[in-house]
DNA sequence: ATGTGC
């Protein structure tokens, strides 16, 4: 394995020859330095997830893939743990899929956007792995790092995982239109207007997720405070080694401010973790999530055999699954994903994270517009 | 992943 290249994960852990390969072949890009996968890489389109990239002078759009800006938001609720009320919850997350009523301009101005094709889909979670998942505290681990965000083990968070929609869409498909998989210069025109595009998917994606965020609070009749934000898939010039480099990350989150979260499957903990260590050799880096297993439809072939769709709408946490989609209740079914403590463990292992609290599902809502 | 593909 080239000498650019570290995989952070132990033996144990199940990582497909294919992302390996991709990863190589990341590492033989012109100007790219080094390449680090996570514990919860798996292969993607032609790159791989779960890792990041440092390269000199070029920038690969294609590494970044469609969903620039795509991340985990984090709101503490006034719900309480000890009030839950699941079903009337459940029936009052409707119409959430549909354009925003509020005042897209107003959100646009606040976060100092321009005008876009995507703006009607603003606050709206779109499909794939994107969620709203209302959580409670399973554990709190480091009271301190806990109580210094602000948290309170009595009231459920809403983590909102969701990107920049049809935006960073557009974005790669420019891209690849002229150049396919090829990178740019960052300093040239079609290299300074890439990362003006990427910057503006980026902030449009965060005021997405507080768009999501406001509406899922106002359907439940809660108030919600702002707790983080991070994004995964995003491009950087960032100083690593005493060297200034373009920091490509995808299904990678960023480890250089503060703690963050590291959600697993709708079946499985959510992790709040604080990043320690030797984070410039991970690339100020880590872990976003599970990772996939299984293909997704090799998920839609092997599950469909075993489970009935309802019974997917709900959890060994006894949590619901909001999804009428049945497409996507089975490719985004706990089985098809990777075990998150074994990333957790590797994180770990690698002495790259400390636990602050792990989280539990309570309602996890996915795109509840039937659309088979 | 996708104002969702043949």
């Amino acid at each position: 394995m080239s000498e650019k290249i570290r995989i952070i994960a132990s033996e144990q852990a199940w990582i497909e020859g294919e992302a390996v390969q991709q990863l190589e072949n990341t590492a033989k890009l012109p100007g790219m330095q080094r390449a680090v996968g996570l514990p919860d890489l798996h292969p993607g389109k032609g790159a791989p997830i779960g890792a990041a990239f440092a390269s000199e002078e070029m920038i690969y759009p294609y590494l970044l893939g469609n969903d620039i800006g795509c991340g985990m938001g984090l709101w503490q609720t006034d719900l309480k743990k000890n009030k839950i009320k699941l079903d009337k919850m459940v029936d009052k997350l409707t119409g959430l899929d549909d354009q925003y009523d509020g005042d897209i301009q107003a959100v646009l101005a606040s976060h100092d956007l321009a005008p876009s094709p995507a703006d009607p889909f603003l606050g709206t979670i779109g499909g794939g792995n994107h969620f709203v998942e209302l959580q409670k505290v399973n554990e709190v681990v480091d009271q301190a790092a806990f109580s210094e965000l602000g948290l309170d083990k009595k009231r459920l968070v809403l983590l909102v995982h969701s990107g920049s929609r049809g935006l960073g869409e557009g974005i790669l498909q420019k891209h690849v239109a002229a150049h396919k998989a090829a990178g740019l210069v960052a300093d040239s025109e079609e290299g300074r207007e890439y990362l003006a595009a990427h910057d503006h998917a980026l902030k449009w994606a965060k005021a997405n997720r507080e768009t999501i965020s406001s509406r899922f609070l106002a359907a439940l009749r809660a108030d919600g405070e702002f707790v983080l934000d991070l994004p995964h898939n995003l491009l950087t010039q960032t100083e690593i080694c005493g060297e200034k480099r373009w920091l490509h990350r995808k299904g990678a989150v960023p480890a250089n401010g503060g703690p963050v979260v590291i959600p697993g499957s709708r079946g499985s903990l959510t992790y709040l973790v604080a990043p320690v260590g030797d984070l410039e050799n991970a690339l100020f880096s880590l872990a976003h999530g599970a990772g996939r297993k299984w293909q997704r439809s090799a998920s839609r072939d092997r599950l469909r055999k075993k489970f009935s769709a309802d019974s997917l709408r709900r959890t060994d946490f006894g949590s619901r699954v909001i999804c009428e989609d049945k497409n996507l209740l089975y490719e985004e079914a706990p089985q098809a994903y990777k075990k998150i403590d074994l990333v957790i463990n590797d994180l770990l292992a690698a002495g790259l994270i400390e636990i602050i609290a792990t989280y539990q599902p309570v309602i996890t809502y996915k795109r509840r517009t039937r659309v088979d």
